[in-house]
Order: C-alpha cells, then structure tokens, then sequence
DNA sequence: CGTTACCTGAAA
DNA sequence: TTTCAGGTAACG
C-alpha cells in the first residue's frame, strides 16, 4: 500500500503523538504469526513494554521508532499495512462497514497489533493482507542497511541517478522500484514519475541518455514532492494515521488511467506488466 | 535477470 | 472462476 508519501504522512502524524511516550502494553495477535520477524511475538511484547519512543524515523518505506536503551522497533506496512493512533479515551477501531465501501481496512477485522501509551492513547496495526512485518533490533542495518539512497535526499543527485541506471540491462521501471537502488518508491510513483520525464517504463536503464537519465531525476524528486504535499495517494486501502486518506490519487497522469487520454496529448493510457506489475503510460509522450 | 510465494478480499 | 492489488524475498 505505501509507498514514501505516505510512510512520510504516517511520521509525521505520528511524531506528536507518540515520540515522548512510553509503550506501557504490547500484543500481538495469534492470528499474525509473521507480524513480528526479530523474534518470538512472546518476546517482542516483553521486550517493548516500559520503553520510551525518543525519535520516530524514516528509511524508505521502513518507519524507524528509536526507543530508549538502544533499541529500534522497525515498522514496514507492505501492502495493506496501516498505523493508526487512537488518542486517549478511544480505544476500539470502527466496526466493518455495512455498505461494502473499500476504505475501510482500518477496522476491527483486520487489526494485528496493539500498543498502550502511557498517555492513555494507543497504537493500533491494522493490515488485511498480513504480509507486513516488524522487528525489534539493537542493530538497524540489520535490516535497512542494504537500502539505497533517499531519493529527496542530498545524496541523491543527477549523477547518482545516472550512476544507478548504469550498467542494469532491466527496465528502467523494474530499477526504480528496486530498493537497493533508490528506497521508497514503489508502483504509483514509478509510473507517474516515468510519464513526468517522458521516458519508456520498458527501456533497458543502461540505455537512457544522460540527459534522460538527469530528467528522471528532477521527475522523481517533482513528483513525490507533490505527493507528500497532498499526504499521499488513497486508492484503495491506504489512509494516514488519523484514518484519513491523502488525495494525490486525484492527480496521477497515468497510474490506473487505463484507456483514458493523455492530458497531454490525449492518446489512450496503455496497461502493460513490467517485471510483473501493473504499468501505466503514455505511448505517444513516453518513448 | 524474471517469476513465484506470501495473504485476503474485491472486481472482472 | 479468475485476476488483481501502494511490496519484497527467495527462487532458478
């Protein structure tokens, strides 16, 4: 479900409300076995319990709670994954919704986890399809160390892009959505960001030109910076920490616009599968 | 390098 | 009934 922007949303939502706080209650459900990958869920709650959030991070789609003691508990969503922070006084997740509406995974069918505050509030993971997972380590590179750069980061400049396009025979989209290359992008923004710079999502990523390669760039930057400002896309599943959804699924150009015109040049929107995901662009814009 | 498994539920 | 879904690791 989330991509950066909407890892991003969900930190700094989170940051007021938990950095400061103390975890004074941890469970897991028995019903999410793989939830907790460091160890046994037994173990992970004990080890939670009494400690306090210090500074709440980011590394590509991975959201990174460092607590007291050295330790960090280490949070990816994959897909339907969500965090959501109930604030002192409420503490049960809305019932299912009768009228079969999509948005509504943060309810209490799908929670997995819950975390008490010493506030009074909690923290509540919700995923449906129980593919996400976390970890509770002493030593983060254990598991976002082989990450690539942040792709609004300083280090992530033209000269790193085309450094990472170089040499990959694969296509330039399956490159971008590869974590060890750049970290947190993922399908939205590979294909929104492919149509900004005009550029194939099937052209082999050593065979861009510089000056392709230093437009892509700028487009990747361009379009998560417009993502963020709009907390994100809600397509189906993903809202932020307060249950609410981000709106740049209104502003995509390409991404799910199957057959629909271009608002360039109105050619029709072509769906085709890179390395196994759904791919959207513009056969006329993007050569 | 591309494909498949991991899960559940909705849409085609 | 089959396909598809904001992801990733483990295959061959």
């Amino acid at each position: 479900m989330p991509e950066l922007p909407e890892v991003e949303t969900i930190r700094r939502d989170l940051t007021p409300r938990i950095v400061g706080r103390t975890v004074v209650e941890a469970w897991v459900s028995p019903d999410a076995p793989r939830l907790v990958q460091s160890e046994t869920p037994e173990s992970f709650c004990r080890r939670l319990a009494g400690r306090a959030v210090e500074e709440l991070d980011r590394r590509g789609k991975y959201l990174l709670l460092r607590l007291d003691g050295g330790l960090t508990w280490i949070v990816h969503l994959r897909m339907t994954g969500g965090l959501i922070h109930l604030p002192a006084g409420r503490h049960d997740l809305p019932p299912p919704k009768a009228d079969g509406t999509r948005n509504d995974c943060p309810d209490e069918r799908y929670l997995r986890a819950r975390f008490r505050l010493d506030d009074g509030g909690e923290l509540c993971y919700v995923d449906l399809r129980k593919l996400g997972t976390m970890w509770l380590v002493a030593d983060e590179s254990s598991v976002v160390g082989k990450l690539g750069p942040e792709p609004l980061g300083e280090a992530f400049d033209p000269q790193e892009m085309r450094r990472l396009l170089a040499k990959r025979s694969a296509p330039v989209k399956s490159v971008l959505m590869d974590q060890h290359a750049v970290a947190g992008i993922g399908n939205i923004y590979a294909d929104e960001s492919l149509f900004e710079a005009g550029i194939r999502p099937t052209k082999a990523a050593r065979r861009l030109s510089r000056v392709a390669a230093e437009r892509l760039h700028w487009a990747i930057r361009k379009v998560l910076v417009e993502a963020l400002a709009d907390r994100g896309s809600s397509f189906r599943d993903y809202v932020d920490a307060e249950g609410e959804q981000g709106m740049y699924q209104l502003r995509v150009k390409v991404f799910r616009r199957t057959g629909e015109p271009c608002y360039v040049c109105g050619t029709a929107i072509k769906r085709i599968k890179v390395g196994g995901r759904s791919t959207h662009y513009c056969p006329k814009c993007q050569r």
